[in-house]
Order: structure tokens, then C-alpha cells, then sequence
DNA sequence: GTAAACAAGTTTGTATTGCAAACCAAAGAA
DNA sequence: TTCTTTGGTTTGCAATACAAACTTGTTTAC
């Protein structure tokens, strides 16, 4: 009965957001990066980027480590494994529901 | 290249609602339904059903016919041509992130 | 040396949502 | 009549996403 249409309400709501789906494609790439290209690379403005990276630090998805290039900040971002299994998992929900349609 | 991720930006928001895509996805394999077939089918419940069918109207996406069968209400849900396209072409842009990533 | 500009982020303000719960109008029972 | 059910709609509200304002520290200009 369970069409595995209706099975995309149980998406992960986090990571169904655009913005933030991009950001963790683009973690998952690269494995770490700099907020700053991060930004260039998403195509978020600061503030909203900022905020994003907040809500995936809360949810265990993303670690972030903020240092320093000389005297400059510096902030790493990197999916924990948690984070790469949730993406592997909305990726492969979201696949299927494609499929199945 | 990677404007195919940040592509998903653009992604239309009113079919990225999961609620949404699941209803549409049933009325573009059905071509009709009435309001109960599809609160059963997407597992909704009638408010959230029927507030849904207001915004996918308002966009021109679904035609709502309020009529009778016999003496009880019926509604019946159909997508239109501009919902029919929407779908396809969120289906291809989700599917071709999909495969990019 | 100090004022202005810049860099790297964060916080705040606000309008929009998605959902649950309350509501409503018509039709059958009791 | 009053009560219950059916087929929906409206309302209340907490959570969101985005833009704009702010912060903290560092160069550059004078």
C-alpha cells in the first residue's frame, strides 16, 4: 500500500532545504572547506550561509572549526559522518522517488 | 559544472514541498481525483489537503471543480497544462542534480 | 597615530510557511 | 427536534528563509 510516493514526507527536512542540500553536496565533494568558498561556490550571501552552516552544526551534519590564516579568520566546515550518511540517505530517497514516478 | 548544483536554487518552491510533490505526482498519473481519493493516497489530513489545493490553484497548477454526487459534495482535482509542465520539468531538474552529485 | 575602508562572519527583523486544531454547512439517523 | 457524520475550510501559531544591519578585527591612507 505504502507507494513509496508517500515515503517523501519522511525526508529529511534539513537537508531538503536547497541552500543546505547544496552546501552538503558541496562538503560531501570536497570533504573540507573554507566558509569562503563556500559561499562562492553555494552562491549565499554571508549572513544567510552563516546561518545555514548553524542549523547543520546543531544537527551533528557538519563540524566547524574556526582558526586563523595568519591573522585572518579562518573558518573550516566539514560533514561528520553523520552528515554524509543523512545525505546518502535523502540522496537515495529522493532517487527513488523519481524512479517511481 | 557546478552550476548544475547551485541550479537547485531556482528549483520551484511551491512542487519542492513534499507534501505538494506528492499530491501532484498523483494527479499527473491519475489526470482526476477527488478531494477523499487523494487525502487517502498522499496521507494528509483535510486541512492541510485543502489548504495545499489552494496554493497549487492559485499557481494555475491544478483546476478545482466543486460539484455533487447525488447530495454529497465532491471535489475534483485535475492538473492543468502549466502543472503538468511545472512537474516535468522540477522532475528533470531534481533528477539531473541527482546524477550530478 | 588615527580615521576610514575592508574582511569575515554573526545577529536581527520580518514576511511566509506548514501543520494541527477548531470550525462550518449540509445530510442522515434517532 | 436534536445528534452525528461527511466533506471540506479557516484559524492560530511556532518555525523558517532571506535580506539587511551589525560586529570584530585588520589593513590602508593621510
Amino acid at each position: 500500500m505504502d507507494d513509496g510516493i508517500r515515503s517523501l514526507t519522511e525526508v529529511d527536512r534539513l537537508l531538503h532545504e536547497p541552500s543546505r542540500t547544496i552546501i552538503v553536496a558541496i562538503l560531501y565533494a570536497v570533504e573540507s572547506a573554507d566558509f569562503l568558498y563556500l559561499q562562492r561556490e553555494a552562491g549565499l550571501t554571508k549572513g544567510n550561509l552563516s546561518a545555514h552552516l548553524s542549523k547543520l552544526e546543531e544537527a551533528g551534519y557538519v563540524e566547524i572549526e574556526k582558526t586563523y590564516r595568519g591573522k585572518i579568520p579562518l573558518t573550516l566546515c566539514r560533514l561528520t559522518e553523520a552528515g554524509r550518511k543523512a545525505f546518502e540517505d535523502y540522496r537515495q530517497q529522493i532517487k527513488s522517488f523519481i524512479e517511481k514516478v
